[in-house]
DNA sequence: CATTTTTTGTACCTCGAAGTCAAGAAAAGA
DNA sequence: TCTTTTCTTGACTTCGAGGTACAAAAAATG
């Protein structure tokens, strides 16, 4: 019973994703996410209650795909080194095709937000361990496969590979040096 | 001729910085600014005429710093591997003593600014090169002294050593799990 | 000490961010 | 079809961000 909502929410949530994606959180008013997401200002209220609710929807969603696709590759059959080069290019190339160069909602956001209580700051932790685990689970894979030294420590080797995808992800909204974020690329694939 | 300011322009910047740490550029107000700063509102107009002039003077009050402090660590005599080590550890370290768990304001700054023509953001990607510089400088000279193989591109060592360094300043605000840094710092340097 | 020049701080202004609301529109069910 | 329930929207409200203005205060200079 009731009328039926005339916009799709998670097409909605995914406009608001692009719309946190350019501006950051603070700076992204209600109005802009409004007609972004094409519906009323209104609307967007009735429909997600806040402008800090609809951020943590957006998370969700950016999250779970930035997961998916980070499975999609760390689960693949290529040999570890590939999968490994083929995330971090992806990510230098995406990020660098991108005029506004926005880089990852998840690393900017967890850089924005200071409220370590929020649900959002916490959501963005999680987030993060998930992004590691896979990795680590796919490292794990490589050394009984006998890709990667059994005496490396895995948990290690994930977090180097995290810290740099992330400070990729950072460095590359200073810069267009492709070479230069190359060149990382190769240094944190050598280093498996 | 004419009267003398009150506060001294270095000090009420230190504090500006603080302020900016704590809550970003965009959710920190004027008026917060002047009260951390110890200055009416109307001074802090006077004497640096914008907000965003205030924010790019403490960026480049915290990069002086910041990069004298790299120095002071990565043309230190000790083996370059205890240098590196010294240097993540010292970040790891001053972050999670931190209960804000602030970070770095370059990091976050890159993170939080969108638009790349704005003097803060060329400002800040200037800073990130000069930090490369000085750490790369640090390897090309350990390399000479046999410290490190000669073959090994020092671009992308230094590139690689700077990437964790940011995302340990990102990661490190998520997370309380001291080990897991530590583990990643220990990867960082062994990639050496 | 008078003048000039600069600093100081508060009161004030404007504008837009964030959110609310009332009135209407549309769907589902009796 | 009429009712009920839910959705839609632009107008409205509130509040604080960012900045200005002005009068008082205080230092340097003659």
């Amino acid at each position: 019973m009731g009328r039926a909502k005339k916009f799709d929410p998670d097409v909605a949530v995914e406009r608001a994703v692009d719309a946190f994606r350019v501006r950051g959180y603070g700076e992204t008013s209600p109005q802009e996410l409004a007609d972004r997401m094409g519906i009323g200002k209104g609307s967007l209220y009735h429909a997600f209650g806040s402008k800090h609710e609809l951020f943590l929807k957006s998370l969700e969603h950016y999250a779970d795909q930035s997961l998916a696709e980070l499975k999609a590759v760390m689960e693949g059959p290529e040999p570890i080194r590939d999968r490994v080069r083929r995330l971090l290019e992806s990510f230098v190339d995406a990020d660098l095709r991108d005029p506004d160069r926005c880089g990852c909602l998840i690393v900017n956001s967890v850089a924005e937000l200071h409220d370590r209580e929020d649900p959002a700051s916490r959501f963005l932790g999680r987030s993060l361990e998930n992004s590691e685990s896979v990795i680590r689970t796919a490292l794990v894979a490589a050394q009984a496969a006998g890709e990667i030294d059994a005496d490396r420590d895995p948990a290690a080797l994930a977090g180097l590979v995290q810290a740099a995808m992330v400070g990729l992800r950072v460095l590359v909204k200073t810069t267009d040096d492709r070479a230069r974020l190359a060149l990382i690329v190769d240094a944190t694939v050598q280093t498996l």
